[in-house]
DNA sequence: ACCTGAACACCGTTCAAGT
DNA sequence: ACCTGAACACCGTTCAAGT
């Protein structure tokens, strides 16, 4: 075939097939994206630089467009609940692909974006300006492990019978990995807003 | 040479090679086990399962030894500090270790015993009891993320000139890669202490 | 039981050759 | 510029053969 009239590749369908191999297998390869989309394995080289490439223009695929959030016209508790749940709304989609992510320096531009909004609303709750990227590393902490937990098995811990009795009670009568999973985010940004607060109010950690 | 009248291999000694490989290089892989240990790469198999197993026996290596915390003299706070600075002591070793760490799931008991602490503590804490996974699962983001981070390159995010203003003022005068993920480790721990203690209080996230 | 070596089905990346 | 096909240096796992 050599040289087609008009392209089959873009960077876009690259991105669109290899997203949606890591959103069925949770990863992806070379020669599986070539074969979904008709052409042969160094074709891609093409249009992509390597594998940490494509993974990169994933990440900005999945965050894109989190759900707009008001920072000016509320307190900032609620600015930040809605930031961070704006934020872990794009992963919930495609949490397999969070293992791919977190090994990777974060390039994307829409992501720094989010990071920017965060900083914006946690210096007004009136944390000090060294607290705030320990705190947006937090957030980013709770946000890609509660996404990684979605993938997590039903039986996450399994405790042997007998030894770990406390363990062994808070797990019984756990629900679902989605609601296990929801719990903890919950939990987390809950614990997160209460924490900045006592932070902004008595400084120094 | 065949077998051999005593085993030139055994599960300690594979596990070694390939933490040591992982600590070197970030990850590991049969070929360079074996090289290491001179053997060739299917004799491996006699040993071990398969790149899980070794990856779970890694996990059991490197949280062998927590440094002992005593749960019962201490009010919980000073407890939970201790036990989840113990927790990551363990990661600081190996935090390149982590990645494989995080897409699987914990079966090695020394880790269930670490949770089985934090339970009790947690409990102890006025936590309510539906609480005290997510409780615990907060942790575990915290300690393996702030361990990730160890791994970073310098510059983890490089937002553009001009546009990010508070997010640039925010990373400007930052320390080295450990500082930063010390801070935010410690940032985290005390905003987990502060948030279970008005979860305690107020109970329901 | 415990090793070797060959085999198999995978990877990511490069590069000459074609239009 | 954009594709193919071959090549290279890697993977994890299995299995027959040897002692």
């Amino acid at each position: 075939m050599a040289r087609p009239r008009s392209p089959l590749l873009s960077v876009d369908a690259i991105v669109t097939a290899a997203l949606a191999l890591v959103d069925e297998t949770g990863d992806f390869s070379f020669p599986k994206v070539a074969r979904r989309l008709g052409v042969s394995q160094s074709a891609l080289y093409n249009h992509i630089d390597n594998r940490e490439h494509i993974v990169e223009l994933m990440r900005g695929r999945v965050f894109a467009a989190p759900a707009p959030v008001d920072l000016e016209n509320s307190p900032w508790e609620d600015a930040l609940r809605a930031l961070v749940r704006a934020y872990r709304g794009c992963t919930v989609a495609h949490p397999r692909l969070v293992p791919l992510l977190i090994t990777q320096t974060v390039q994307d531009l829409g992501v720094i974006g989010i990071y920017e909004d965060m900083a914006v609303v946690l210096e007004r709750a009136g944390l000090g300006r060294e607290a705030v990227v320990p705190a947006i590393s937090t957030i980013d902490y709770l946000v890609l492990g509660s996404a990684l937990d979605l993938t997590a098995p039903e039986v996450v811990w399994a405790p042997p019978e007998g030894q770990y009795p406390v363990l062994s009670r808070a797990i019984a009568g756990l629900g679902s990995v989605e609601e296990r999973a929801d719990a903890a985010f919950s939990f987390g940004l809950e614990v997160l807003v209460a924490g900045v607060r006592t932070q902004a109010l008595h400084g120094i950690y």
